[in-house]
DNA sequence: GTTGGAACTTAACATATGTTAGTGGCCGGA
DNA sequence: TCCGGCCACTAACATATGTTAAGTTCCAAC
């Protein structure tokens, strides 16, 4: 059967694990979708403090996890196609963060009652939904030592380096780059700095040759330097896919 | 039964959840932990890309677990009794990280295969076992937060306001403070800085009045400043326990 | 095409933080 | 007892980053 055939989990089953499930299982994991929504206009799809009794799980384009602090937005993940955004939120029940869209998105919501049932029934499912939380724990960590390692270069570097490889193990990279729909602002908000220092570094990094970031377009114009900047290393995004950088 | 009954798994009750599990539950848990040491000096006790076949459960002390780049060691995360230290290890298996101790610690080793029968046959167990690995990357998001938004000594108070309140969850903390065995240069560690600005930092607090931190021994002196400055909201941690900060 | 707003860009200045260098105190080992 | 090393602390200077205030480009709605 070809991952044709799910369409709400293909990315999730190409980004991780596409061998080691049975079609069976392949297909209890697609019908934990319940129902699907695509938001063209940014939307805060779940707010922080809410009490959910389902789960997300981004099918297309890109969405954050921010933290709202006194009017100021701060991005403490980002998602691309396949990820389960708040899984956490089956055992946790409450957000500790907002999710919203960026750009055009496409997000598949997954009833809780619908994952417990996998829970009880389907071990190896079961420790699949589990390794996806710790992976995300594993780069929220990675976050937490770029935020206190590096400076504000090195930051986007190694955010730019990282999302490559995410979207590389889903087969949504280019040979020279991608697509990101972020504003400096956001990157500014991801990188723990202010949109006018983001810019900075934006220009820095193009006349550098390092990366181009412009009009929502990524283009890596070195990638050993780009990693070397970033200090990645994508060791702990644990992927089984094609290391593109190594 | 008392407590005291589970000398290994105590705090961890203390911390989440005594009322939720069963006497026979609780022995479970106790049974987890294999064999139990102590280190009285400065140890690494798991090395990052170790491929493990247990995980450990701090039972007395403070360990950290940290990523070495280029000489420097960055702390990405803090563990107080009763905390499951690297229960992620069970199923990423390779740790992204160090383990260390700070001071004098004991330390329980739980088996991966012990906690695999545990996952298999006690659900009430494995969800909890879940759960804390999830509150564990909450924690996480919440440091992302404090690294992108707050400046030195915010985050220093943050530091301080976390740990005072989840040693108060496990029955740790004094009326004004608690003990620490941190030095300055792994305070900066854990707040992205160097040690000549904690140094800084940790003067300015002094002589403000929001904390005394000196000769391991934090002394809180204005609770409201502490939480303020740190913009510390225990949300976050989820706990059941009295919210001594609130 | 015009208009309005959002995103991007730059400049000048203030501040936080890093860097290098060095002091003195404390404590445990020889 | 002395010694050596780690820790706390300070100073002077360099740099990165924040802040405020603009101007410019781009694009979408009308």
């Amino acid at each position: 059967m070809t991952d044709e055939a799910f369409p709400y989990t293909r990315r999730f089953l190409q980004g991780r694990s596409r061998d080691a499930l049975s079609d069976r299982e392949k297909g209890l994991l697609e019908g934990l979708v319940d129902k699907v929504e695509r938001f063209t206009a940014p939307h805060t799809i779940l707010n922080r403090g809410d009490v959910v009794d389902q789960s997300t799980i981004l099918i297309e384009g890109t969405v954050a996890r921010v933290i709202h602090e006194d009017g100021k937005r701060h991005i403490v993940a980002l998602h691309v196609p396949g990820d389960f955004v708040d899984l956490h939120g089956f055992a946790l029940k409450r957000l500790d963060h907002d999710v919203v869209s960026i750009g055009s998105v496409q997000i598949g919501f997954a009833p809780h009652d619908r994952i417990q049932k996998i829970l009880e029934t389907e071990p190896t499912l079961a420790r699949m939904l589990w390794y996806s939380t710790l992976l995300d724990a594993a780069m929220h960590r990675e976050w937490i030592m770029k935020l206190e390692r590096l400076s504000a270069d090195g930051r986007l570097a190694h955010l730019v380096a990282e999302l490559w490889q995410r979207l590389d193990f889903v087969d949504l990279a280019g040979e020279n780059g991608f697509s990101l729909p972020l504003t400096q602002q956001e990157l500014a908000d991801a990188c723990g700095t202010t949109s006018i220092h983001m810019n900075r570094v934006v220009k820095k990094l193009r006349e550098t040759g390092v990366v181009d970031i412009s009009r929502g377009q990524v283009t890596v114009l070195d990638k050993t330097l780009l990693k070397e900047l970033g200090a990645f290393d994508p060791a702990y995004l644990y992927g089984r896919g094609p290391l593109k950088l190594t």
